[in-house]
DNA sequence: AGCGGAACCTGTCGGC
DNA sequence: TGCCGACAGGTTCCGC
């Protein structure tokens, strides 16, 4: 499910309703797969402390708790935090419910993959340690994608998808940025010119961030908060769209598989 | 070091 | 209708 602009569309959702509030209470319907605590240690450390920030970093959700504790979220394919003032009857696929004073943030996850950890020192997480740049920042740039890139055998796409790298694209934003550039996700990384490059960054800052004014990418089940759709899927160019025509050319767009992940682009387009 | 492939888990969809 | 394989927006681990 979610990207960078997915994951940043969530934190700003929940940080307008539960910035403040206090975790009453806690419970537990089914742990996620690698949250290392027994669950009633998960629950005994979170209770009562308050909720001071909600960030993000790459696709990372992280709750700045007072006194000071984090807890990192990461939704992976399916996963979902829902703010509701009513307490519903446990659904299905619900994992965990956080009852802050009068409202109350589910976790929900049909899979299963998305992680809920509890961390005390933000740096020294190692998940966290190994992110690359944040693509929104200045750190990302086309000096650094040199470097980067530089001898690079591996296909753009894959390097596109590499967290160490650039952290926070993922599969649909990694096809749509290179149906922008005009190049073809099989390309070797080593071979794009510094102008290319240029272009790579330019590109990337303005889908990122469309994305994050249209509220994310809902294919099939990404929901915000407050469970409306994001919109940036009217936008798509590539992303899905294999046996329809290009916008720009009117080839049609071609699925191919890499890293066991599908890739869409236009052979015209892109070269 | 860098890369590809399998695994994690559950649901849905299309073909036969 | 039922079964089976392919596929789904992500990450980690293992082996070469």
């Amino acid at each position: 499910m979610p990207e960078l602009p997915e994951v940043e569309t969530v934190v700003r959702g929940l940080r307008s309703k539960i910035t403040n509030k206090a975790i009453t209470d806690v419970t537990v319907f089914r742990s996620t797969p690698v949250q290392s605590l027994p669950d009633d240690q998960f629950c005994r450390l979170l209770t009562g402390r308050i909720i001071r920030k909600v960030t993000r970093r790459a696709k990372y959700l992280i709750f700045h708790l007072e006194p000071e504790l984090y807890l990192i979220g990461h939704l992976r394919m399916t996963g979902k935090f829902i703010v509701s003032p009513i307490l519903p009857k446990p659904g299905k696929y619900q994992r965990v419910w956080f009852h802050l004073d009068d409202l109350l943030m589910i976790y929900e996850d049909v899979r299963c993959l998305g992680t809920l950890e509890i961390c005390e020192n933000l740096e020294k997480h190692p998940k966290i340690q190994k992110l690359g740049v944040e693509p929104l920042s200045q750190d990302f740039n086309a000096t650094y994608l040199q470097q980067c890139f530089h001898k690079a055998h591996r296909e753009i796409k894959s390097v596109l998808l590499d967290q160490s790298k650039i952290a926070g694209i993922g599969n649909i934003y990694a096809s749509e940025i290179l149906f922008d550039i005009g190049i073809h996700p099989q390309k070797q990384a080593g071979l794009l010119t510094f102008g290319e490059l240029k272009n790579l960054v330019l590109s990337t800052q303005k889908i990122l961030r469309k994305a994050i004014r249209e509220n994310g990418t809902s294919i099939s089940d990404f929901r915000r908060v407050d469970d409306k759709t994001g919109a940036f899927q009217n936008f798509l160019q590539v992303y899905a769209r294999d046996g329809q025509s290009c916008r720009k050319c009117n080839t049609v767009i071609k699925r191919i598989v890499q890293q066991q992940r599908s890739s869409f682009y236009c052979p015209q387009c892109q070269q």
